[in-house]
RNA sequence: UCCUCAGUAGCUCAAUGGCAGAGCAUCCGGCUGUUAACCGGAGGGUUGUAGGUUCGAGUCCUACCUGAGGAGCCA
């Protein structure tokens, strides 16, 4: 009997159990722990979508079903019925009367679930990295990357851009810096793409707007808090389009995923412990300096930064932390760049590129640039790096046909989610990061 | 690739060169409103690996392995 009348109860959700309140309900989920005070038991559960406690009195509650709860494991699965109520004792402000509950599989007590509700290191949490998915933290984090992905479609969908994504298997290089995963492929080598960049121009020729969306790949050895050896990198390309065009678009993406993920996500970035006053300041315009103030800038706040030198990570943070929202740096010396950028008609050693950094010492979160266009120029740039012309013959194809300035950049998935949950590193922004020394679970 | 740090019970960590311990987790017992519950008890160890110094090594030395933090490079 007690079967069917739980089979009658509607199943729910536990985020939706304000509008239960006073009814029975069904949750199907695990138990998140369990606390014991002699005669009462307080099971809580979680469903994926928040925290429930539970309540069983041994007075009123069938002896087998208060054994039955009393040898609940950490994180068994479960299904479990019974009255939702308001309860301000209880975590959340609701608690559900146990009136039945079947474990669908319990976890064994010889080998119990690793993650306990204490504390662990980080070496033993990322072997686990499948359990400690279920963490609540790990959740939230989650599910703001899912709302900062969304925005950032949403965004361009609704801008006029056309989605088209670029090969994850390319022929060569794309910038010839970075180092490369080499893949078999037949008879012949491949590479895992370290941007869709180059592709994305040949789509936005063909398409005016248009944006790729997908997993990159970096061999570099990096080994810091920023860095994955795969991340997820969306990469808009716009004909037409100067660089102001690009630091315009570059600035109003980012305004709008921090809006989005204000207005939907406050609960989530509650559970981080996220300052939200921090996020609410990022409003337009962002400020904008050229690499030459940058540097000056750097300096005079106790950096040592040589001219001609890329920013370093230390020289970002001094940077950045002069102001309250995202900067945009422009114009770096074309020595340090992409042999790709277009050169500034007005000092043609700078580069028309531009990086955006994040507040709070969170660093690079986007990079772009204005492309050459030139046929001629762009050859001698392919030659005076070295690069094999052969392999840019198609790219070199968007110069002689039908050639327009253009530009884009690259924003990192894992940087933006990092900076606005305010996590430490960015290897818990994707739910199995691969980074050098590790590529377990 | 370089620099720094770490590795002891399932987890988090202690232990002057001199008997390898605590808290949590697990198991048993107690408690009718717990909030990482609390209280009592029990079980649980090749101190990362291999050498070396020493009467004696978790501790000192060498090499290696594994991991973490940072640099460079990048998003």
């Amino acid at each position: 009997m007690a079967e069917t009348a739980s089979q009658a109860a509607p199943a729910i959700a536990i985020r939706d159990a304000a509008a239960h309140v006073g009814r029975s309900v069904r949750l199907r989920g695990w138990l998140y722990n369990l606390r014991e005070s002699g005669q009462l038991l307080f099971p809580i559960f979680r469903d994926g979508t928040g925290l429930m406690q539970g309540v069983v009195f041994k007075k009123t509650a069938s002896p087998e079903l208060f054994e039955r709860v009393r040898q609940l494991t950490q994180e068994s699965s479960l299904e479990v019925t019974g009255t939702l109520r308001a309860e301000p004792r209880a975590p959340g402000g609701y608690e559900l009367d146990v009136q039945d509950l079947v474990v669908l599989q319990a976890v064994a007590a010889a080998e119990p679930y690793p993650i306990t509700p204490k504390e662990h290191g980080i070496e033993f949490l990322m072997e686990h990295r499948h359990l400690w998915l279920r963490s609540q933290r790990q959740v939230a984090i989650l599910r703001v990357r899912h709302e900062v992905i969304r925005a950032v479609r949403e965004f361009f969908d609704e801008d006029g851009f056309t989605l088209a994504d670029a090969p994850i298997l390319t022929p060569a290089a794309c910038e010839g810096t970075t180092t490369l995963f080499e893949v078999e492929y037949f008879d012949d080598k491949a590479y895992l793409t370290q941007s869709g960049q180059l592709y994305a121009e040949a789509c936005a020729l063909a398409l005016g707007k248009t944006y790729c969306f997908g997993p990159t790949f970096r061999a570099e050895k990096s080994k810091t808090r920023r860095h994955l050896t795969e991340f997820w990198m969306v990469e808009p390309e716009v004909a037409f389009a100067e660089l102001d065009d690009i630091m315009n678009l570059a600035e109003r993406l980012v305004a709008h995923v921090v809006e989005r993920v204000l207005a939907r996500r406050r609960p989530e970035l509650a559970v981080l412990g996220r300052d939200t006053a921090a996020l609410e300041k990022v409003q337009l315009p962002f400020p904008r300096i050229s690499y030459d103030d940058a540097v000056a800038r750097v300096n005079a706040a106790g950096g040592a930064m040589q001219y001609g030198t890329d920013l370093g990570g230390g020289d970002e943070t001094l940077l950045a932390r002069q102001f309250d929202r995202p900067v945009l740096v422009h114009r770096y010396p074309a020595a340090v760049k992409a042999f790709y950028m277009q050169p500034d008609p007005v000092r043609p050693d700078l580069a028309l590129c531009v990086d955006m950094l994040a507040p709070e010492g969170y660093g690079e979160i986007i990079g772009g640039s204005q492309r050459i266009h030139d046929l001629d120029l762009l050859r001698s740039r392919i030659a005076a790096q070295g690069l094999p012309e052969e392999a840019f013959r198609w790219y070199l194809d968007l110069r002689r046909f039908g050639s327009v300035p253009h530009g884009g950049f690259g924003m990192g998935i894992e940087r933006v989610v990092a900076w606005l949950c305010g996590i430490e590193h960015v290897r818990e922004t994707i739910p199995f990061p691969r980074t050098i020394y590790r590529i377990y679970p």
